[in-house]
DNA sequence: CACAATCCCGATCGATTCAGTCATATATGA
DNA sequence: TCATATATGACTGAATCGATCGGGATTGTG
């Protein structure tokens, strides 16, 4: 798995939503600001985290973005799926992301980096926003 | 860690040498052919490893490359870095290849992020060509 | 009602990476 | 000398990445 600064962002959005939950909305750019993210691009982000049901939104004047869950119901390995796809270091391992690659031919190869993603997927599964906020 | 065709490919070729290692030189065309790599592209690869020592090779007729160390010297860490660089998730927990990220101010993402850079590094250290051969 | 704040959304862009090819030079053995 | 190899650099087309741009739609406030 290797994580993009798209994936980078979105937890750390997340991250402060958590910690913010109480104020109601967020605007993007008071998330931004407090995260040193790029305005416009945090706001495609958080739109991809709202059509995927993680955080709400209200238009208009104090609008901005929550949580839709608790933190605790958020798994990393969901937010990491959803903006970089495969956990696993190649798809031929991949649960949800399979596709064939050279390497498949190749049992202890395959053997191997199975063992790889599941540890990286157990780990990311098991670990909420919750438990790094 | 992602592993790009060039690292599969490598890998692949590798092993191969290892299971012809008493046939001297094995040419780029039949490591290609057995292994089903595009033969151009395997060259470089193949020039990639014998300039970081792991292949010798012999130029003119009946040339070919074979390994330059035991199979049991060579981790599978070492040949995907070379290819693929860093083996952690993100650059800002890589030993070797450390660079700032936008994560890298969150304790507990660092944390564990560099849990999972741990263990994937220490299961490639610790397999060979030889454990895949 | 008008306006400002804010989300919504698609298009575009420049840089980089990836997978692979091409052409050519160079060395070697028969 | 010739066929067979590796050595090397340049190139290419496609995809991805990290943004930015420009509007449109909605909503609370004055």
């Amino acid at each position: 798995m290797r994580l993009t600064a798209r994936s980078e962002y979105a937890l750390l959005a997340l991250v402060h939503l958590v910690r913010h939950a109480d104020e109601a909305y967020l605007s993007v750019q008071s998330i931004a600001d407090a995260q040193g993210i790029p305005a416009k691009f945090l706001e495609q982000i958080l739109l991809t985290l709202k059509r995927a049901r993680y955080v709400r939104s209200l238009k208009g004047q104090h609008g901005g973005y929550r949580l839709a869950r608790p933190a605790k119901e958020i798994s990393l390995a969901e937010v990491i799926r959803l903006f970089d796809g495969a956990l696993a270091p190649t798809e031929s391992v991949s649960k949800y992301f399979y596709e064939s690659t050279p390497i498949e031919k190749e049992r202890a190869l395959l053997k191997l980096f199975k063992g790889i993603r599941d540890y990286v997927s157990d780990r990311l599964e098991k670990t909420t926003l919750a438990d790094v906020s």
